[in-house]
DNA sequence: CGCGCGATTGAGTGAGCTCAAGCCTCGTGG
DNA sequence: CCACGAGGCTTGAGCTCACTCAATCGCGCG
């Protein structure tokens, strides 16, 4: 799921992933301040609003879990502040498919050392997740490709041969 | 008071700020991955980890500000990765400076619609905020000295004449 | 087959970076 | 009281990385 945030002038950003099953939307508040989107085939579970919030206020464990998680999406939002403010084109990539193989990637049945995962994103959205442009995370993905880091089948199944090698290029963390 | 994260060759990135009365640290979690600083001096009421988090468990009412807070710091780091990813140079530095007028600025007494501060971050470190180098910082604050939209006596005492124009050239929300 | 969407590739441009010089302000010591 | 030096800021010149604009390709689908 893609929570997005856009200027007035149509640029536009992608502010977080989230991945199953975590929590989506904001308690205590009436407006959230982004636009959330599937970004692939999802199953969504919906609480009524003012019922969740009432559970919240009985049972402190829930909130207690909530915040748990809260503090976890700020670090990962100001870890992504360093990739969008400090990093160069070849390495935020290199960061969006090493993030991707972490949270979707699944050990390669060819090769054990290998993790495979397709993208969820197409080019526009990865570029409006890294703050490049389209045409720049494809150079940039063709390049990983030809020094043989990854391999890329049909536009949107990937194959990261060696990790170590993939974190090296996206600049540490 | 400054957050920053610093990549292993030496980039450096500033991923939050925080003014008086806020919370600085995190609770349930050894680690704490940010450098903290302060830019101005502070007074800071320090409190014994355990005991912080024995009064959370015992008085949800703390965990629930605690919560609040940690949305609201979410939302801004979120607002801020628009700022970073996707606002050019200009709206930047005019971003930077609507943030600090909306926190720590007072109306001017010479005038009622302008409003002042004094900036307690350094080029280098107003760069790190905005991931930009601190000449082009510089040149863009000449750049708006020259516009008329602010100005800046001593290189730190800082006057903005009018919020909206700011607004305007920040690049919207 | 032809259309449309997405990805790739190329050529040229420009915003912001790098390197370097010069300036201002303030604190220190002769 | 002024000279000096250091730290921070500004300004300039040239370059580079990523952007813009545009053509082409490839694939799936009607």
């Amino acid at each position: 799921v893609k929570l997005t945030k856009l200027l007035s002038d149509g640029r536009q950003q992608i502010v977080g992933l989230q991945f199953a099953p975590e929590f989506i939307g904001k308690v205590f508040s009436e407006k959230v301040p982004v636009s959330v989107e599937a970004a692939t085939d999802v199953e969504i579970c919906v609480f009524p609003k003012a019922e969740l919030e009432n559970m919240l206020k009985q049972q402190p464990e829930f909130e207690h879990r909530l915040l748990e998680q809260t503090l976890v999406q700020l670090d990962d939002a100001r870890t992504w502040m360093v990739t969008l403010g400090r990093k160069t084109a070849q390495e935020k990539v290199a960061s969006f498919l090493l993030l991707l193989a972490d949270h979707i990637g699944k050990p390669s049945p060819a090769a054990p050392t290998s993790i495979e995962f397709m993208l969820p994103l197409k080019r526009a959205d990865i570029a409006d997740f890294l703050g490049l442009t389209l045409e720049t995370v494809s150079r940039q993905m063709t390049k990983l490709r030809k020094m043989g880091a990854i391999d890329i089948r049909k536009n949107l199944d990937v194959t990261v041969h060696d990790i170590d090698r993939l974190t090296a290029i996206s600049g540490g963390d």
